[in-house]
RNA sequence: CGGAGUUUAGCGCAGCUUGGUAGCGCGCCUGCCUUGGGAGCAGGAGGCCACAGGUUCGAAUCCUGUAACUCCGACCA
């Protein structure tokens, strides 16, 4: 441990205050900056690839299962909020409002979006017609901004980057089936690409998206214990069809209301990803979304820069032929311990190692991220040996994860304990619910935990209700959020 | 938006109590020397002390206000 504190120094410990941490971290590794501009953030080159790379991932899912992009106004106009009462007032608290240009009044306010289901909903009463424009599966990627009192970065900020997809379609079924394979899009790239384990599950009625009939959620533990909804899925029902006249002629030649969805991934999930993986030494990305997956190193004394660099940029062009994503650090004005700390604290899955001891035995040292384990590989079986390093990293820290995960949630039957688990022991709670919104507020008041989700494949199913005790009627994920 | 704290060089901090020429460590620049876990020596650059008022002969320091950031609450991707 003593050991561990000399490599990393700079970094306070996510034991000793993990908030701080997160803050050290995402400044120093250049993900963000802070903006002139309260509660807004500046994306840094590094912070922007990360997202760059998610945005790919989920791209090419979404085109996977049938949608397209598209983009919508970033103003909309103020009567469109009021066409569905329940979603003014959810956003309304946050809006930013347009109501001049240059010296003159705008007739109607504008407000800048906080989400589009209301001008999306308006343009698809005019596309559609019959049912044989349906279904239609839109994506948009864009900026929304929510003016939030209380910002963190990545977390929650006054403007943030996402994707929403809205669809529509003829019934009821399509329409809950689509809500939930979009659950399932996020599901997969969240545990298979960031490595995040989730928690599927249905939000309650009180932490449902305005307007929705049914909002669905996936949800991260953080290793402070705290929750992440890292992704939303929103089945419309007819609301936002009715408030939008969203009308199709049937194959019955009957006029009818189109259902839609709506579901949303946002910079958030960079945040995620920083406070599920990361340690002491800073950050860790898992392989797949990596924009550097391994940074290579050469050593040596001024004599020997000469053999050792130029096979070290060979190894470089080698790895990059069959596709990784590599760097290298031939600078000679900075210590190898130096890049070492510096690379780590990056997050960058693995190091190679290239020294004259190596190159005399045609052999690099190649440095885990995650364990720290140091392997000799030959160079012929480098690029062999490095698909399976990264295979594996990938895959232990989602074990990682989970398994903290696991040890930081249990079923409770009390209040008391739900007390103790979500604040003492800093995790998840699967508790009892009767139902009644006043039960989970109450929660909320005594614990500070919120109802994170009714998770559709709960390990135990309770019985009574955790504040009242009352029959259950669900059974619910309770947690300090973020 | 309420409660608490912070704001001094790129970063981390001292100086403030008791007003009197703005300091330390790291980083940065130059040179030498070095390279297998954050090297060493020498020289150097860098500040409207968050901002705006006030008190004073004189303010980083005292007073008032504003802003940003962090933490704790209420509201939320």
């Amino acid at each position: 441990m003593a050991k561990e504190k000399e490599f990393v120094k700079e970094i306070t410990p996510q034991g000793e205050d993990f908030s701080k941490w997160y803050i050290e971290v995402i400044t120093k590794a250049q993900l963000m900056d802070y903006s002139p501009v309260r509660g807004c953030i500046v994306f840094r080159p590094d912070g922007f690839e990360l997202w760059e790379a998610c945005q790919r991932e989920l791209d090419q899912r979404f085109k996977a299962t049938g949608h397209r992009n598209a983009y919508f106004p970033l103003f909309i106009p103020e009567s469109f909020f009021e066409k569905e009462k329940e979603h003014i007032e959810g956003f309304n608290p946050e809006l930013p409002w347009v109501t001049q240009v240059g010296d003159d009044k705008l007739e109607e306010r504008l407000a800048v979006r906080p989400t589009s289901e209301t001008i999306i909903g308006h343009m698809y009463s005019q596309w559609i017609q019959s049912y044989r424009d349906l279904p239609l599966l839109l994506n948009q990627w864009a900026n929304v901004v929510r003016w939030e009192k209380r910002t963190l970065p990545f977390i929650r900020t006054s403007e943030f980057l996402w994707q929403e997809g809205h669809t529509a379609h003829a019934t009821a079924q399509e329409a809950q089936e689509e809500t939930l394979r979009m659950l399932d899009v996020y599901t997969e790239f969240m545990e298979e690409v960031l490595s995040v384990p989730v928690i599927r599950g249905q939000k309650t009625p009180s932490e449902k998206f305005p307007g929705a009939v049914a909002t669905y959620s996936i949800e991260a533990m953080m290793r402070d214990g705290k929750a992440i909804q890292a992704g939303t899925s929103h089945n419309l029902g007819q609301n936002f069809a009715s408030s939008f006249k969203i009308e199709f002629l049937d194959k019955d030649n009957e006029r009818k209301l189109a259902y839609t969805t709506s579901w949303g991934m946002s910079t958030r999930i960079l945040g995620a990803l920083i406070m599920v993986h990361g340690d002491d030494r800073g950050l860790q990305l898992p392989p797949r979304i990596a924009p550097t997956q391994m940074m290579v190193i050469p050593i040596g004394p001024a004599k020997m820069r000469e053999h050792v660099v130029p096979a070290a940029h060979e190894l470089v062009a080698t790895l990059r032929q069959v596709g990784y994503r590599v760097g290298i650090d031939d600078r000679e004005d900075v210590s190898p311990g130096w890049k070492f700390n510096e690379y780590e604290m990056r997050g960058i899955p693995l190091r190679i190692e290239l020294g004259p001891r190596d190159l005399a035995a045609d052999q690099v040292v190649v440095v885990r991220r995650d364990t720290g384990e140091k392997i000799l590989v030959p160079v012929q079986e480098l690029v062999e040996r490095v698909r399976e390093l990264l295979d594996v990293i990938q895959r232990s820290l989602f074990d990682r994860a989970r398994a903290f995960r696991e040890e930081h949630s249990s079923p409770v039957e009390t209040m008391e304990a739900l007390q103790e688990r979500v604040r003492e022991a800093r995790g998840f709670a699967l508790a009892g619910w009767c139902g009644d919104e006043a039960c989970e507020a109450a929660v909320k008041e005594q614990t500070g935990a919120t109802s994170r989700n009714i998770p559709f494949d709960p390990p135990v199913h309770q019985k009574t209700c955790v504040h009242c005790q009352k029959p259950a009627t669900h059974t619910v994920w309770f947690g300090r959020a973020y």
